[in-house]
DNA sequence: TAGATTGTTAATCGATTAACAATC
DNA sequence: TAGATTGTTAATCGATTAACAATC
């Protein structure tokens, strides 16, 4: 359960708001102005149970009988995720993955702004990965964190330097990190920490590719 | 629960199978020969209970009043994981994303290789973005993974392509997929897709940063 | 009113945690 | 043997599902 001042939404419920978020937007640009539980649950990947259990958490915006305004509801939901307010992006490492993340257009489009580029090798500091904003060096983070109220990082460089890394964004006052390092990072309680983990994900298909294998050959 | 041969294994604890493996060659390459639940359970950041468990689905490898061997219980997990074979990629869609995700390295290393690239647009069908494999063209997929013997697909389309393209990659015989994007895929039920969803990410950060406000406002 | 669909309750299921007997 | 640590059992907790009363 993660509590807000008024409301009280289980963690896995959180996480399946984007989805929602997600497939009202192409409700909306599809046209569609009212949907139900049903319907939204198909696009989302849900079931409609869940979906319906999973809004009750944010209050109660349907008509019985009716269903849901597409649009009405997307608000609800964004204002919820905290996309009201923007939020101002460090992207640190600027590697392969970084240099993707830099020029990624899923984020300027709705609520976070990327304000800072951060690595610490002299062939990319000054350099300008997405056309605009210049790199700055990793030495400077604290000020850059300071000066461009940064409120969340993205964590983009090797393993090796993601924990002392996270720790100085935590002591600047940043206490959101989206992390693409494949470690487990020991930062104090109020921190919050999502992982992406390519090679992971990989593994965990291939662990069903494997069990595919091993239950075809005995059933 | 997922089935194999001779296992059954929680999906939660699937998908933390990939961490322990992390964490162990980490231990490995430090040097370290035995270790306990505690200091895995540690380095892997999860609560020791919690590995120990995990790990009794897959059998019972350690020694009591002594621990673990780090070598072997790295070799039972890969094996669990399905790592011994190898599995053969296909990265769809060379875009800021795909071309990232072509020149990471983290999957050539152990038990992944990179087979196959595929797009369709003019400017990127031929180039070579990882310096030895040159793009094909999607018109080509199913003769492509044929020829590459591809067990594993990395969907990196946008959005609006990824349903079309996955299932033309479901009816040339691949079951595994890696999606970036943010779409529910409808696929049939022994598909297996993972999703990685960077703007989502980000919004589940933003709920938790609106969280942490009207808690501290108010409390 | 009759039909449709929400929001909620209760039942089920799965995952986590804690504690400890087994055993090196 | 005494100390350490696993593997497992039982208790708790949280998430999902199904069913239906409320109500448009």
């Amino acid at each position: 359960m993660i509590e807000t001042g008024d409301l009280a939404v289980p963690a896995a419920t959180v996480a399946r708001l984007p989805h929602y978020l997600r497939a009202l937007l192409d409700l909306q640009s599809a046209g569609v102005r009212t949907t139900s539980s049903t319907e939204l649950a198909d696009v989302a990947g849900v079931s409609s149970a869940q979906l319906r259990k999973d809004l009750s958490y944010l209050g109660s915006y349907g008509t019985r009988g009716v269903g849901y305004d597409v649009a009405s509801l997307s608000t609800v939901i964004s204002t919820a995720l905290g996309l009201g307010s923007t939020h101002r992006l460090a992207i640190i490492g600027l590697g392969n993955l970084g240099h993707a993340l830099a020029n990624y257009s899923g984020y300027t489009t709705r609520g976070f702004e990327v304000v800072a580029l951060l690595d610490v090798a002299d062939a990319v500091v000054g350099t300008r990965p997405s056309g605009s904003l210049a790199v700055e060096h990793l030495d400077d983070l604290e000020q850059v964190i300071k000066r461009e109220a940064v409120t969340m990082v993205v964590l983009a460089t090797p393993a090796h330097a993601a924990q002392s890394v996270a720790e100085r964004v935590i002591a600047a006052g940043v206490r959101e990190i989206l992390s693409f390092s494949p470690v487990a990072l020991q930062l104090p309680d109020d921190a919050v920490v999502r992982s992406v983990d390519v090679a992971g994900e990989l593994q965990i298909l291939a662990f069903h590719a494997a069990a595919r294998t091993a239950t075809r050959s005995v059933g």
